[in-house]
RNA sequence: GGCCCCAUCGUCUAGUGGCCUAGGACACCAGAUUCUCAUUCUGGGAACCAGGAUUCGAAUUCCUGUGGGGUCACCA
C-alpha cells in the first residue's frame, strides 16, 4: 500500500500528550507501510501565533523517537492557496466578499465517507453546512482551503487526525469535488480525555509532552503508554517497543470510543522501563535528566538499590537523600546505641552493619522504621545496611552526632 | 439547542453470533519472600448503560431511550 501521511499542528502552543498521540499514530502508520511521514507547520492564523511552538513540537517529537521526512511551513505557500481560491472564484464556485473569498455550499445532496476508525460510513446533509470563508482579507487560507490544498499536492493518501475535525470533513470532501481530486482516506481518531472526562486541553491543565521529560518519564515509556491509549497490539502484551509496534500497528485495531489518561499506569510503564535498563544506562539517563546528581558522592552504587524503588528518575534523589527530623525518645536511645555499636565495628561493611544495627534496635526497644528514621529521617527508604556501607562509617557517625 | 461521534471492571482494553458462568493490564485488597519501603511471586473483589427487536442462540446485529464527548469563526 502507498501510504503518505502528516501531522500538522498549528504553532499556538506547546504540544499536549492528546497531540503527540495523534502525531504517533501517524508515524506508525507511516513507518509500518513504509511510507513518508510529512510534518506541516499550519501557521495560517497571524494572531494567534506563538513564537518558538514548532520548535517544541520538534523537540517533543524527537525525543520520543519520532522521525519526519520533510517539514513545509504553509505561510510560506500562500501563492498555492490563493491560485486555488481564484480557481473556484473563476468557476462560480467561490465568491469575493469584503476582501476575503466564500465558498459556497452546494445545499442539495449529502455529503459521506467511510472513515478508517470503526469503518463506518459517517453522512452529513449539506444543507446542514454553511458556506464558509477559504481566503481571509489578510491573504491567508483558511485551514480548510489550506489542509485540502496541501494535502492534495503532497499526495497525502491517509488523513489522519482528532475526530474534532469530523464536523468539518464534509466541507473539505465538498472542495476536493470542487477541484475534481481524489478525496484521501480519512481516519479520525478519538480524543484523549482528562480524569474529568473532558478533552485535554493546556486550559485544563493539560501536560506538554516536555513536562513529562523534566518529571523524569523516560520517552520510551510515554511513548508505550501513549500507544496503548486507543490502541491495541494483537495480543496480550503492555509492554511494546517501537519495533514491535511498527510490526503490529493498524489502523483497524484503533479503538474508536475516547479514552481517559491515567498516570497511573504510566507511572507503572515508567518503573518498568527504569528497571529494565542496566545499571550504566540507568546512571547515563539520570545524569542527562539532571546533572547535579553527579554531585551525589558515589552514585552509581545507589543505583541497583534505587532501581526497584524508582517510578521516575526524579525518585531517585528522594530515596538517596537524608532529611532531619526531631526524635522520639526511644530513637533518641536507638541513636545512642547505634553511634557505640559502629565505632566499635570491626568492618564496615553490610554483613557487619546489620547485625550491630539489629543489636542496638532491641536494647533501645525501638522498630526497623525506627532505625530508618535515626538513620536517614524518613521511615523507610533505601537498605539501611548497603547504604551504609557505600555513605562510609564517618559521614554516619557524624550524623548520629548532629542528631544527639 | 442543531449536527456528529461514542458507550465492556474505577482506568486502559480483548472480544467482530455459539470458544464468554466475559480474558489481560494498571489501580485496589489479602498472603508469601524481605533489614523498612519497594521489587518479585500467589490469590481476591470488580464490567457488557437501559428497554425492545432479529435469531435456536447476542457483549457482539437493528431500533428507541439515557448518558458522555465533539463541533457549530475571515481559529486550527
Amino acid at each position: 500500500m502507498n501510504v503518505n501521511v502528516r501531522f500538522a499542528p498549528s504553532p499556538t502552543g506547546t504540544l499536549h500528550v492528546g497531540g503527540i498521540r495523534t502525531a504517533l499514530f501517524n508515524y506508525f502508520f507511516s513507518e509500518s507501510n513504509k511510507g513518508t511521514f510529512i510534518l506541516r507547520n499550519e501557521d495560517t492564523d497571524q494572531a494567534r501565533k506563538v513564537e518558538g511552538s514548532l520548535e517544541v513540537t520538534e523537540q517533543s517529537l524527537k525525543w520520543l523517537g519520532v522521525s519526519w521526512d520533510t517539514l513545509v511551513t504553509q505561510s510560506e505557500r500562500l501563492e498555492h492557496y490563493k491560485k486555488y481560491a481564484m480557481h473556484l472564484v473563476s468557476d462560480g464556485k467561490a465568491k469575493e466578499e469584503e476582501g476575503a473569498i466564500r465558498f459556497f455550499v452546494p445545499k442539495t445532496d449529502k455529503t459521506s465517507w467511510t472513515d478508517a476508525i470503526g469503518n463506518k460510513e459517517i453522512i452529513f446533509e449539506n444543507k446542514d453546512i454553511e458556506d464558509f470563508i477559504i481566503l481571509k482579507k489578510d491573504g491567508f487560507p483558511t485551514y480548510h482551503l489550506a489542509n485540502v490544498v496541501d494535502d492534495h499536492l503532497m499526495e497525502i493518501t491517509h488523513v489522519i487526525r482528532g475526530e474534532d475535525w469530523i464536523p468539518s470533513t464534509p466541507k473539505h470532501i465538498l472542495l476536493y469535488q470542487a477541484f475534481e481530486w481524489n478525496v484521501p482516506i480519512f481516519a479520525h481518531v478519538p480524543n484523549v480525555l482528562g480524569i474529568d472526562g473532558k478533552k485535554l486541553s493546556k486550559r485544563r491543565g493539560a501536560k506538554s509532552v516536555l513536562d513529562f521529560k523534566g518529571e523524569g518519564y523516560l520517552a520510551e515509556a510515554l511513548l508505550n503508554y501513549l500507544m496503548l491509549l486507543g490502541w491495541s497490539p494483537k495480543d496480550d502484551r503492555e509492554i511494546l517497543s517501537k519495533e514491535e509496534i511498527i510490526k503490529d500497528f493498524s489502523l483497524e485495531k484503533i479503538n474508536s470510543a475516547p479514552a481517559i489518561f491515567d498516570s497511573k499506569k504510566l507511572d507503572w510503564l515508567n518503573g518498568e522501563y527504569i528497571r529494565s535498563l542496566g545499571d550504566k544506562e540507568l546512571g547515563n539517563r539520570l545524569l542527562e535528566f539532571d546533572s547535579n546528581i553527579s554531585n551525589i558522592p558515589n552514585f552509581e552504587k545507589y543505583l541497583p538499590l534505587a532501581k526497584t524503588r524508582m517510578k521516575t528518575l526524579a525518585d531517585f534523589r528522594l530515596l538517596v537523600e537524608d532529611k532531619n527530623v526531631q526524635l522520639l525518645d526511644k530513637q533518641r536511645d536507638l541513636n545512642i546505641n547505634l553511634e557505640k555499636n559502629y565505632l566499635n565495628l570491626k568492618q564496615w561493611t553490610a554483613p557487619f552493619i546489620l547485625p550491630a544495627t539489629f543489636s542496638a534496635r532491641d536494647e533501645s526497644g525501638a522498630t526497623t522504621q525506627d532505625i530508618y528514621t535515626v538513620l536517614t529521617g524518613k521511615p523507610s527508604g533505601l537498605p539501611f545496611s548497603e547504604k551504609l556501607e557505600i555513605e562510609g562509617r564517618e559521614k554516619t557517625l557524624e550524623r548520629l552526632r548532629k542528631q544527639k
